[in-house]
DNA sequence: TCTGGGGTCCTAGGACCC
DNA sequence: TCTGGGGTCCTAGGACCC
């Protein structure tokens, strides 16, 4: 342990879906409520209420399931608009108590709170005005797990539920995990628990009576950090950064499964093409340009494949991310096996400024006949994304023109297309 | 019980280069 | 010509998280 300990929230918003949909229907309060989607649909919860909870309904249950252990539920779809919006709102009142605050999930957010004991007092202090204000401010309760690293932190909140404040003082950080099970540990789940189980250790405390060679021997480099982990220390990678880094996506992804399996081909490739424009969109919110295309299918026994192809110049364009996909769908599909899911998904981003001059940077990444179209292609999807946003995903289709032109791109033939750029 | 959708990180192998 | 070793990039799959 270092000389100056680092103090470290980790504040987990309580059955947040369920509780914002409660902020939207009043009756919903203290009752079993399921979020996800309708009792007899494909899917999972999302998010059960505390009421649920009790007849063993949780999340990532196939909704079905959740309907027989507990008929009498309300189950509701979710509105991640919703989330989104409270999520915001909970940042803001984050951001107030210290600057270094990260959000890892919608739900859930690190804050770096070493120093401020001359603004708010010791932790504990500060830990009860936060919950304070999140409650008067949000209408949403919260708990939070302080202590000197993110783990610890991460394990507290999770023990402080539900609407609670605990507080791991610093030097006893050993004491505090040894008893709990090696599941509450982020990072194992249910295949490195069962390993665990089969080696004999089944609390932390086991686990940090090891050696580092016993487990880096069982788990690789993994085997290592566990066992600092399980002393209460970050031992690298992302617990070991520094919180209030906002680094952008890494990856942009969409992806559906269908109410019936099918393998109906035009069936098929209009849903590409749909979850294509999805994520070209949010790449153009991002200013992202994506080198990597990547095309998830997943068949109806659950055997799922992944095919990705990264070409030299990255793109944000519908067409082009569209044909790309298309192709690995072509290639990969075995024809006439029915398809459950599809999924398309981005990566490797370059960012290219927006407020660069025209033709600067563009012109490294296209040569320069198709610099143009490219430029107007980007300008006009961009208006379509600002029209959709005005009146709505639905009502705003592409126009005629536009749409036909865009289907001749689309049939355009890629292979053909990247040996003219080359110049071959 | 018949298994969502959005992400992150890690591993392992092959290609390719020096 | 009978083969080393390291680094980087790419791909596929999988564990895990909310």
């Amino acid at each position: 342990m270092s000389a100056h300990p680092k103090t470290i929230f980790h504040v987990d918003m309580d059955a947040f879906f369920v509780s914002v949909e409660e902020l939207y229907d009043p009756s919903l309060k203290g009752k079993a409520v399921v979020v996800g989607g309708k009792r007899d649909e494909r899917g999972v919860v999302s998010a059960a209420s505390y009421e649920a909870r009790k007849f063993g309904v949780h999340s990532a249950m196939p909704l079905r399931t959740a309907a027989k252990l507990c008929p009498h539920a309300i189950f509701v779809d979710g509105h991640m608009d919703r989330y989104q919006e409270c999520s915001k709102k909970v940042y803001a009142v984050l951001n107030r108590f210290t600057p270094k605050v990260e959000m890892a999930s919608i739900d859930e957010a690190y804050l770096d709170m070493t120093g401020t004991e001359r603004l708010f007092g010791p932790p504990l202090k500060a830990a009860h005005a936060l919950h304070e204000s999140m409650k008067t401010e949000t209408q949403l309760s919260c708990s939070i797990g302080i202590a000197t690293s993110r783990v610890v932190a991460k394990i507290t909140s999770g023990q402080a539920k539900p609407n609670g404040v605990l507080w791991v003082i610093p030097g006893t950080e050993a004491g505090f995990l040894a008893p709990l099970d090696v599941r509450k540990m982020p990072g194992i789940g249910k295949v490195t628990e069962k390993r665990l189980h089969e080696l004999g250790i089944r609390k932390i405390g086991d686990l940090a009576k090891l050696t580092d060679g016993y487990l880096e021997e069982h788990f690789g480099q993994w085997g290592t950090a566990m066992a600092a982990k399980a002393r209460g220390e970050d031992a690298g990678g992302w617990f070991d950064t520094e919180i209030g880094e906002d680094e952008g996506p890494k990856s942009i992804s969409h992806e559906h499964t269908f109410s019936e399996d099918t393998r109906d081909q035009s069936v098929l490739e209009a849903t590409l093409l749909r979850l294509s424009e999805m994520v070209c969109r949010r790449l153009r919110e991002h200013r992202l340009f994506a080198r990597t295309m990547q095309l998830k299918l997943r068949y109806t026994d659950f055997t799922t494949i992944t095919r990705a192809h990264t070409p030299e110049s990255p793109t944000q364009l519908d067409t082009e991310i569209y044909a790309e996909i298309r192709k690995l769908f072509r290639d990969n599909w075995q024809r006439g096996r029915t398809v459950r899911l599809l999924g398309v998904s981005t990566s490797h981003f370059e960012q290219i400024d927006a407020q660069m001059p025209a033709g600067t940077q563009l012109d490294l990444l296209a040569p320069a006949p198709e610099n143009n179209q490219h430029q107007r292609w980007g300008q006009a999807m961009a208006t379509a994304d600002k029209l959709r946003d005005k009146f709505g995903d639905r009502s705003v289709v592409l126009g005629t023109s536009l749409k036909r032109n865009l289907r001749e791109r689309i049939h355009e033939n890629p292979v053909e297309r990247k040996k003219k750029d080359n110049g071959d």
